[in-house]
Formats: C-alpha cells, sequence, structure tokens
DNA sequence: CGTCGGTCGTAC
DNA sequence: GACGTACGACCGACGT
C-alpha cells in the first residue's frame, strides 16, 4: 500500500472553527474556541489515518501574488477578529509541539503550498489527502490526491468532484472563473452560479470554448458573458492555485517529530484544556511540570493527644473549618473510617490518621476516642463546617453514631448552583478550574484496577499529604466560589435555602435504604431466564443459525445481510438500526424481529433489575441503599445510581412485577405521593395562558382539555386516540419538540403533526409567547432561569451550527419547566424531614423519582399520613395553578400506585 | 484483563 | 438529524 501524506489547511480550519464553535475561553477571558476546533480536527485526523506524512499549512501575513496581479482580491474582507487573532500564536506552538511540520510561506496562500505538495507527493507515489473546507481545491484532486472533510470524515475523489461539481477536477479552474467569488472579490459571470458554469463546461469542455462559443450563448446570461469576456483571463488566474512554489520542506521530509510534552502541557494548561491535559503521557521519569506555582501549605500530622487537642482548640476558635473523611471505601454503608482531615485558612491543615494499618504503621490516635472527643464540635450545629459533598461524611460518621450538624457549606454545591454544566463537580476538576491547582489523585497513591489499595492501606507519608490537601483545597475553594454564589441572591438563596438543607434529607433517605424482596426477584429471573431460552431457540430456527441476540451488531448482520430485511434506519453511525421502533415495523412483515423484541425486553428486565437488585442488598440491614446524587443533572434534579432507583420499570406487566418486589416491613405500608401533570402546571404559571391556566384550575383532565382545544370539539366527544394524540402533543411541548418528533411519535404524517402543533398554539397563545420569550431570553441572557431563579447556562444557544444551536433552544424551553419541578419537590422534601422529624406520625422518607416521593409508613399512621403528605407537598410550590398530589398506598410499590 | 465508545432501553 | 433529563447493561474493539 502506498505511504499516506495529510495536507492540512490549518488557516481554512482555524475561521471554521473559530465560526462554527461557540466562543469558548479559559477562567481569564482568553479566547480558545478556534485553537481548541483545530487541535481537536487535527488529534482526530491522526488517531484516524496514523499518516505517515503530515503538514500542517498556514497563510503567510502580508501580500501575495493574487493582490499584486488584483489589487481588490479580498480586499473587501473584514479585519480579522481579534478574539481570533490572539488564537493564533498559540496554535502554531501547540501544532509544533505536536511534532507536526508547520509550513508558512510569504508571498503565496496556504492554498498555493498545499498545491504544491500534493503534486510532489503524487511524483513521489504517496497517497495524498487534503484535508480544507475549500472548495477551491478541488482542481487538486487526482487518481493520488483527494479532499477530505475533516468535519463529516468523508473522503472525495474524481467521481466525488464529478457528482459534487457536474465537472471534473480539470474543469474546476475554468468553472471557478465563471462563477467568480464574491467573498473573495474574483469577478465572474454576473448571473452565472454553479448550475450555469457547470451547464456550459458540460457542453463546451473548457473555458476557452465557451469564450470561442460566447456569440452562440443566448439570452440575459449571453449577453452578461460577453460583456465579461475580457476580466475571465485574471479571473482564471485568480482561482488557479500554484504548484510550482519554492518550498523549504519536500513531502518526504514531513515526518511527524516526537511530541514536546512540556510545552503541550504548559499550553494546554493556560488554556484550560483539562482532559487533554490529563490525556498526556508522563515523561520518562520526570514528573510533570505544576501547571501553577504549588499551594504553600504547612500539613500536620496528628499523632498523640496534645496535638489533637491544639487543633480543636483552633477548631473551635475558627469561623468555620473545612472537614473530610478518609475512608476504606466509596460505599457510605460499609467504608470504614481511616482519618479525619481539618483545614482552618489556605494552607493550614491536619491529617489525623486513625486506622491505617499496613505492616510498619505507626502508632494512631484510637478511633473510637477520637471521635468521642471530636463529637460536640462535629455534632454542635452553631460550629459551622465546609466540605466537598459532605452527604459522604454524614452518611459515614452516622455509622459511627456522630449526627453530623453544622453543614453550613459544601463546595460541591457551591459549583453546581453557579453553573451546573461548565464542569464536573468532583474535588480535583474543580482545584484544577478555580484554583489552577492540580491535586494529587487518589489513583495515584493508591493505583487503580485489582491492585488498587484501600486507605487504610497506603503509607502515612504518602496519604497524609493527599488526606491533608483534600481539607485545604476545599476551605481554598469555598473562599473563591462563595463570594461568586453572594454576588447573585437567588443562586445563594437557591444554595442556602434548598441544597444545603436537602444534604442531611438525602443522607437520611439512602441510610434508611427500601426494602427488596429478593426471593420474589430471584424467582423472577428464573422464570425470565426460561422464557428468553425459549425465544432464543425460536430465533435461531428462524434465522437458520446461532448468533447472540444480545449483540446488536449480529442483529444486524442477520437481518440486514442474511436475511435481506429493508433497512428503515440508521444509527449515528451509519450502522443499520436495531432499535426498537425500526424492529416493530419490520414485525408487521417478518417474523424474527418480533422475536428479538421479545428477547430484549425480557433480557433487560432480568439483567439489568431481576438479577441486579438482590445483588445490591446490604447484609446488614436487609435493604438496599441507593446513591443520590446532587451535582450531576443540567437542570437541577437528583439523579441515582447504584442501584438507580429512578428507572424502574412501570409501564409493562412484567416490569409492575420488580416493583412489586419493593415492599414495606411488617406492620408497614407503603406511600406513594406524585405530583399530577406537574411539569404542564409549571408551564401554564410561566406561560400564564389563560386557557390552561383555566383547564387546570377546574381540575380538568388536561390531556382530554387539550384535545377538545385543539380538535374543536365538547370535552365529552373526545375518542380515546384523541386523548393520545393531545397526550403526546402536551408531553413533546414540554421537549420542546418539532413537528418530525411528534410525527414520528404517533406515527402520522409531519404535515399532520405540524397542523397539530399550529392549533394548540392557536389555542393557547400564550404557550407560543412563553417559548418565544424564553428562546430570547436564552440568547440574550446565555442563560435560563427556573421559577426559583436556578441557572442554565446554554454556550451554544448562539452557535451558528444549527444542530448545537437547535439543540440548546429545545434545552432553554425544557430546562426551566423541569428545574421548576425539581425545585419544588426539593422544598417539599426539606419540610416533609422536618415534619417527620417532630415524630406525630411513624413514617419515613425512602425514595424520590423526579416527581414522586416514596415512603414507608406504620399502619396506623396511614390516614393522617395521606394528608399531611399531599398537603405539605402541594404547599411547596406556589403556582397561580392548584398544583395536585396523587397518594397510593400498598404492601408493595405497585400497589401503591 | 481492563477501558471505552456505541447502541439500546428503563424511568420521569 | 429531527424530544428534554438521567443510569446502566452488553458488545466488541483496543490496549496492557
Amino acid at each position: 500500500m502506498a505511504k499516506c501524506f495529510i495536507l492540512v489547511d490549518g488557516s481554512s480550519f482555524l475561521y471554521r472553527a473559530f465560526h462554527a464553535l461557540p466562543a469558548l475561553a479559559n477562567s481569564k477571558g482568553q479566547p480558545t474556541g478556534a485553537i481548541y476546533g483545530v487541535v481537536n480536527m487535527l488529534r482526530r485526523l491522526l488517531a484516524d489515518y496514523e499518516p505517515d506524512y503530515v503538514a500542517v499549512i498556514f497563510d503567510a501575513k502580508g501580500k501575495t501574488f493574487r493582490s499584486d496581479l488584483y489589487p481588490e482580491y479580498k480586499a473587501q474582507r473584514p479585519p480579522m477578529p481579534e478574539e481570533l487573532v490572539s488564537q493564533i500564536e498559540p496554535l502554531h506552538a501547540i501544532v509544533r509541539a505536536m511534532g507536526l511540520p508547520l509550513l508558512q510561506v510569504t508571498g503565496v496562500e496556504a492554498d498555493d503550498v498545499i498545491g504544491t505538495l500534493s503534486r510532489q507527493a503524487e511524483a513521489a507515489g504517496l497517497d495524498t489527502l487534503m484535508a480544507t473546507n475549500d472548495k477551491d481545491m478541488a482542481q487538486l484532486v487526482s487518481p493520488r490526491i483527494r479532499m477530505l472533510n475533516a468535519m463529516n470524515g468523508g473522503l472525495m475523489d474524481i467521481a466525488g468532484v464529478e457528482a459534487k461539481f457536474g465537472v471534473s477536477p480539470e474543469q474546476i479552474i475554468d468553472y471557478l472563473s465563471l462563477m467568480g467569488d464574491t467573498v473573495d472579490n474574483v469577478p465572474g459571470v454576473p448571473k452565472v452560479g454553479p448550475k450555469t458554469a457547470a451547464k456550459w463546461l458540460q457542453s463546451w469542455g473548457s473555458l476557452d470554448a465557451v469564450i470561442a462559443n460566447a456569440g452562440e450563448i443566448p439570452g440575459k446570461v449571453g449577453e452578461s458573458l460577453r460583456e465579461t469576456l475580457n476580466q475571465l483571463p485574471l479571473s482564471r488566474e485568480l482561482v488557479t492555485i500554484k504548484c510550482d512554489v519554492p518550498l523549504d520542506l519536500a513531502p518526504l521530509e514531513c515526518v511527524r517529530q516526537a511530541a514536546d510534552l512540556a510545552v503541550l502541557r504548559q499550553r494546554y494548561a493556560e488554556l484550560e484544556f483539562n482532559t487533554w491535559l490529563a490525556d498526556l503521557p508522563e515523561d520518562d521519569g520526570e514528573l510533570p511540570e505544576p501547571i501553577a506555582e504549588p499551594l504553600e501549605v504547612d500539613y500536620e500530622v496528628v499523632l498523640d493527644g496534645p496535638a489533637l487537642e491544639r487543633w480543636i482548640l483552633r477548631l473551635q476558635d475558627a469561623e468555620y473549618f473545612a472537614f473530610d473523611t478518609e475512608t476504606t471505601g466509596l460505599d457510605y454503608m460499609s467504608a470504614e473510617i481511616v482519618g479525619l482531615s481539618f483545614s482552618v485558612a489556605d494552607g493550614e491543615a491536619a491529617y489525623v490518621p486513625l486506622a491505617h494499618d499496613y505492616p510498619g504503621a505507626p502508632v494512631q490516635l484510637d478511633r473510637d476516642i477520637v471521635l468521642e472527643r471530636m463529637r460536640p464540635l462535629l455534632e454542635d450545629p452553631a460550629v459551622a463546617k465546609v466540605g466537598q459533598n459532605l452527604k459522604y461524611d454524614m452518611s459515614v460518621l452516622a455509622r459511627y453514631g456522630i449526627e453530623l450538624r453544622g453543614i453550613r457549606h459544601d463546595s460541591m454545591l457551591e459549583s453546581y448552583v453557579l453553573d451546573s454544566i461548565a464542569t464536573r463537580h468532583n474535588m480535583d476538576a474543580l482545584a484544577l478550574k478555580y484554583l489552577s491547582h492540580a491535586t494529587i489523585h487518589f489513583e495515584d497513591i493508591a493505583g487503580k484496577g485489582k491492585k488498587q489499595l484501600g486507605f487504610n492501606e497506603i503509607d502515612l507519608e504518602i496519604a497524609a499529604p493527599y488526606a491533608a490537601e483534600d481539607a485545604d483545597v476545599t476551605g481554598r475553594l469555598h473562599r473563591h466560589l462563595w463570594p461568586r454564589l453572594q454576588q447573585t441572591a437567588s443562586l445563594q438563596n437557591l444554595y442556602e435555602e434548598l441544597e444545603i438543607p436537602l444534604i442531611p434529607v438525602l443522607s437520611c433517605i439512602e441510610r434508611t435504604g427500601v426494602m427488596v424482596d429478593a426471593d420474589a426477584l430471584r424467582e423472577q429471573s428464573a422464570a425470565l431466564s426460561r422464557r428468553i431460552l425459549a425465544f432464543e431457540e425460536q430465533a435461531f430456527e428462524l434465522a437458520g443459525q446461532r448468533f447472540n441476540l444480545g449483540s446488536p451488531k449480529q442483529i444486524q448482520g442477520v437481518l440486514y445481510e442474511g436475511m435481506g430485511l429493508p433497512v428503515l434506519s440508521r444509527t449515528p453511525k451509519g450502522q443499520p438500526s436495531t432499535a426498537e421502533s425500526v424492529l416493530q415495523q419490520l414485525a408487521e412483515d417478518f417474523p424474527l424481529p418480533k422475536l428479538i423484541l421479545e428477547h430484549r425486553s425480557l433480557s433487560k428486565l432480568k439483567s439489568t433489575y431481576t438479577d441486579a437488585l438482590p445483588a445490591r442488598i446490604h447484609p446488614l440491614t436487609g435493604r438496599v441503599h441507593t446513591n443520590y446524587h446532587q451535582a450531576v443533572t443540567a437542570t437541577g434534579r437528583l439523579s441515582s445510581s447504584e442501584p438507580n432507583l429512578q428507572n424502574i420499570p412501570i409501564r409493562t406487566a412484567e416490569g409492575r412485577q420488580i416493583r412489586q418486589a419493593f415492599i414495606a416491613p411488617p406492620g408497614y405500608r407503603l406511600l406513594a405521593a406524585d405530583y399530577s401533570q406537574i411539569e404542564l402546571r409549571i408551564m401554564a404559571h410561566l406561560s400564564k395562558d389563560p386557557g390552561l391556566c383555566t383547564a387546570f384550575a377546574a381540575g380538568a383532565d388536561i390531556h382530554r382539555a387539550t384535545a377538545a382545544e385543539v380538535f374543536a370539539i365538547p370535552s365529552e366527544a373526545v375518542s380515546t386516540e384523541q386523548r393520545r394524540r393531545a397526550k403526546a402533543i402536551n408531553f413533546g411541548l414540554i421537549y420542546g419538540m418539532s413537528a418530525f418528533g411528534l410525527a414520528r411519535q404517533l406515527d402520522i404524517e409531519r404535515r399532520e403533526a405540524q397542523a397539530y402543533i399550529d392549533l394548540y398554539f392557536a389555542r393557547y397563545p400564550g404557550v407560543q409567547d412563553f417559548m418565544d420569550r424564553t428562546r430570547e431570553a436564552a440568547r440574550e441572557q446565555g442563560y435560563v432561569e427556573t421559577l426559583y431563579g436556578r441557572r442554565l447556562y446554554l454556550p451554544e444557544i448562539r452557535a451558528r451550527n444549527a444542530q448545537r444551536r437547535q439543540y440548546a433552544e429545545r434545552t432553554a424551553i425544557n430546562a426551566p419547566m423541569q428545574g421548576t419541578a425539581a425545585d419544588i419537590i426539593k422544598r417539599a422534601m426539606i419540610g416533609l424531614d422536618h415534619w417527620l422529624a417532630e415524630g406525630a406520625i411513624d413514617a419515613r422518607m425512602i425514595m424520590q423519582v423526579h416527581d414522586e416521593l416514596v415512603f414507608e409508613v406504620a399502619e396506623g399512621d396511614l390516614e393522617r399520613a395521606r394528608k399531611s403528605i399531599a398537603s405539605r407537598m402541594e404547599a411547596a410550590g406556589d403556582l397561580s395553578v392548584p398544583l395536585l398530589v396523587d397518594v397510593g398506598t400498598g404492601v408493595n410499590w405497585d400497589e401503591a400506585h
């Protein structure tokens, strides 16, 4: 195979990236988006093609032979914006540090350098790919030279050029001369565009022939041609790419050099390309250079009583202290405390090791004695603490009988409330982003994978700086983030009144756990196994071969290649899709897809639920303890994992069996309380649409009411099908759906779907207005807000790329509704937790599923609990429409619905 | 043997 | 392509 040479048109990508990508900047406000775009493209290119030779070419500053030839050439281009100019030097530095040959030749453009190199490469027998966005380059395409569209990965060869432009590569120069180029100010023939130029060249063959036959061309275009005949030679010269530029570097010298890691590290750090920074390999034997001056620190290891007493005094005297626990693991239900760290000011921190037990570990203070000594401080609500994800510390301490109080600040939540999506909210990421400090990573000291050590097995010399740094950095982050939070009253309020008070509530729910009937689930697993096996046998029979029904790729092979079924849809990566909706359609005509669907749905239930849940039952409590994450979602919702209790099936009969395994302990019942149509009610409130508000005020069935409006019939006349369609419209609205999406959802024509949407907006003009206003506000401010002022930043709302922009617009519509609902249920949870703590009834909160709260309630208190819980949840939101809560009870979660 | 992207499917 | 927010199972390619 011939060796591969990639020529990258750096200038064209720089412009493209600058205009197509959102205006990224680092924390100092230095623009970085164009650099990011180009380097990202280069990395992909190198990974995808592993070229033997490569060169990145940029335009040089100053005049070119073309502007000497024709002063107007590119004369009306606006000067390059400052935000782009400032990105050129760093980009060049990074390209060089990546080890890529960089060429810039004065007096010619990047195109001409690429032309020259590609022709030389052709002569040397290389296969050349020109990575560029510039259609002019099509004139260079030959059997050994192709164009690469780095945005979509498409390659264009001679046939590709002919297909796209309707002329051959040799004719491209003539084609461009006829058309001219308004952007570059190349004169052409007025009224001649791509179609006419191609048509003429197909008829006459060349520009010279067209000129020779100019007299025969009729009409206005003919006149236009005859008037401009004398400038066509100039146009031709301007659009012709030079292929004989003298260069310092020959194609075979364009070898990729070793990367200069130190430079890359420094540049990535400056620009805050942290993922790439983390990606860089270590220097041989040398530690990576710190990206900032190391923090100045004075950390103390506390190994005796007097030292501990001195620190307790400091903690008591401090306005607040930062605090962290080191444990043997991440599971709050089983992790053992290994040590405690504290910090009272920048760089001043202590680590109190308590249970390091590797061979040769020094004698440490006794864990129980220290905890008992710390108890007054930790349990005093007046002693303010700041932590990073204090919910975890609180849960662990609770297992040692200590109830952490005085949770004043949490740097994870400060970051989340300030900007939920700009960064992940773990301490390492926050330190890098806000303090420019690369923290010691847990993996670096404990290893990873099977060889990972527990924190108790780590040498104190290594563990102590890590542990003390945790508390120190947490304090520093708080002092960095808190002033920012205080600048926006609504955000500060959300943080202090909602997110911080929620910490103990979530900790309590998690530790309480939920009772799950393991035997019932195991029986379900066995039954599912039998049915799955039967489906497999039948499927193999039909397919005439054995294959893995769990593999989309193999299904694809069997259905589309083996059996020749029609490909109705493709995945984003271009593979024939085997998704449910596709198979469902195929199932109308063929038997096998139906079997695959049934197999898939049963396998899903078995692997994700009936097998996984019993394994999650805690040996001591006999219950399942999930993790609720408070700083994950963009909108303010919680998420749940290990296990995820927020996606337990409900729609199918088999699925509901799984819910039946969620049970109450003896003497108790489950009580499930869910907000009815909360997001639509919020939409009514935010939009103030009279029709919608009236319908809710009247207590109407909202989908029925919508159907009555859209189909212009009395509410009693609404059919089941009409209500179903109205329901899809209502959900679609919340998600910012298009006519296409609604059509697909309802399996109707797009035009019909559009008609529904038009009708809806005509009947509920307030909703239309609300959505327009929301999009507009997002564009103006760069963010949208919930009713309680939670913000979601949408940097791509102004993107040039329509797909990205529309995505941001849909998020803008959805986030205020989803986010307000999340705010309301969080308010309810805090209120309910306080009420439950009063002990008026015997009940515990055990789950949250976005618009639903689940409790276990003593049988005798059920009726009182129903009313109290519903009314407290309803009072948590103050909307201009009623907020309604449906309550159900039962011996299991399914029954409680 | 571990990691990671792709695909699919569950919930609200 | 085309409907928002999540988590997680499985496959299969790839790297150690």
